[in-house]
DNA sequence: CACTGTGTTCGGATGTACCGAACGACGTTG
DNA sequence: CAACGTCGTTCGGTACATCCGAACACAGTG
């Protein structure tokens, strides 16, 4: 009763207490650092005091969340810090790219990202910021908006048509600025137009004032596997230059795919390009 | 039956099936980075393969863990990440401390880390390796041995000798090398020379051929916040640069002390110290 | 003292999580 | 080719764990 169709429909196959754990393990991550009250979480969660009790118990026992005492506030647990540390380690990519980033970030002053591909989203799993540039604020881990961002346009560009119209129809486009592009038409032309520019930007697309560029690089498997990206204020950079930025950053993802083994953009263009 | 009194007594409040899936989830990650196949997660759970979908499912679905086909194979997920970077920025230690573990990593040329007090144990959560200095594979999170580590024993020095006791007898006095402590008469006075000097030495006690010394700092209300340790090849130091150095990492705890608004370890120590 | 807010305990009915068995595919072996 | 070993997946049925609601102890506040 509380989601008719929001889920998945292979329900099925779903432990409900567990789903319920892992929501109140977000909720207890978007609170504040102190941490949240039992009661709090309870009437967020939408469950009974006992039972969220007994799920923040058995998570606080495993180390994912941490109760802080005076008071029983929850907070998430240092167990999350191992896991998060494991799962970089687990995709080197992060060791891989971050020469690669620290040089990008050098040469354009601006914060450069690395992003892979998950499920059809872009999220990033390092960082280097830019030289006394702006600190974005950018948690690692986020999936960003495939449609309006320059990473999720650059991955989106290197697929199928019908895989493209596949995970917009799952996840929409949303308007997240004036400029963010809603319609699947004009979507699939600014792809168009990045597959054969070889990178792709983000013109405030995802938030006022900002500017990104982003490239994909690939795995020794010819597929994409993930991009690369930079991000810096809009009145900082003028329109000339872009076009200069983006093949710098092309650049950069090609030494990626280099490094991983993987075609570079140009000869994974000719290769796998023309059968879209 | 798997578990006759090895888990906690207070077993009411604890949800099985979400045991269970964080089991699992570090039943993933202790395996390879390439993740492993549902019938081995089954086996290793000792759970049926048919639940042991359910919950992968379910933690897929979350986003804890991640199914890369073909052959579907679990791994650990991205949220795992964004988690562990919320963790880590929930607990600004790290930011803080940095700056201070850069300097003292410069100073002394050793790998410095940074660890808070969980629940008696302590947990690195941030690190700065020494310049040229042989990388340690010292994992972010992970609990260490309180007894048999720098950082923990300069945690425990600032306990009770009740609450030492009753630590230790909870976790036991494993024997990780020839030199470990492993009686409590040993411990209490080793925790009272590093009461006098304010700093604790791991000699060969946790890792044979490795050298750490640590100290503790104190957050606002009084109490310990955690410690600070340098680790390093004992060949590569001297016995009397010893005390030097705990020196050295001793004044960088009390800048974390300072930072924290919390006393610094000799005022600390006239206050608290003499009811001990 | 009544009242609202905590966190905690317990019993009992509902429903779900779990197992076991069976199926279709794939690879290897005789 | 048949037999066998895996693998992942589906499904039905039931024991039992999960979840709720009510009640408790306690703290702060009007």
């Amino acid at each position: 009763m509380a989601e008719p169709a929001d889920e998945d429909v292979a329900d099925r196959y779903t432990v409900r207490s567990v789903a319920r754990a892992m929501r109140l393990i977000e909720i207890v991550a978007d609170g504040p650092a102190e941490g949240r009250s039992l009661s709090e979480l309870a009437r967020e969660l939408g469950a009974s005091k006992s039972t969220t009790l007994a799920l923040a118990r058995t998570l606080a026992s495993a180390g994912m969340l941490r109760d802080s005492r005076p008071g029983p506030r929850y907070s998430l647990g240092t167990a999350l810090i191992r896991l998060g540390d494991i799962t970089k380690s687990q995709l080197p990519l992060g060791d891989i790219c971050r020469p690669v980033l620290s040089r990008l970030a050098e040469l354009t002053k601006m914060t450069s990202r690395v992003a892979i591909y998950d499920q059809g989203y872009p999220v990033f799993i390092e960082r280097v910021d830019g030289p006394g540039s702006v600190r974005f604020h950018t948690p690692l881990g986020q999936r960003e908006e495939p449609h309006a961002s320059a990473a999720g346009k650059a991955i989106l560009a290197t697929l199928g048509e019908d895989q493209v119209r596949a995970i917009c129809a799952d996840h929409g486009l949303a308007a997240r600025t004036s400029r963010t592009i809603t319609d699947i038409g004009s979507l699939l032309s600014a792809l168009a137009a990045a597959r054969s520019d070889g990178f792709a930007v983000d013109d405030e697309e995802d938030a006022e004032g900002i500017f990104c560029v982003g490239a994909a690089f690939f795995g020794h498997d010819g597929g994409c596997a993930g991009a690369i990206s930079v991000t810096g204020i809009k009145s900082d950079l003028p329109a000339w230059k872009v076009n200069e930025l983006g093949r710098t950053v092309r650049r950069a993802a090609d030494q990626v795919s280099e490094l991983l083994g993987g075609d570079r953009y140009s000869t994974w263009n000719l290769t796998a390009g023309a059968l879209a």
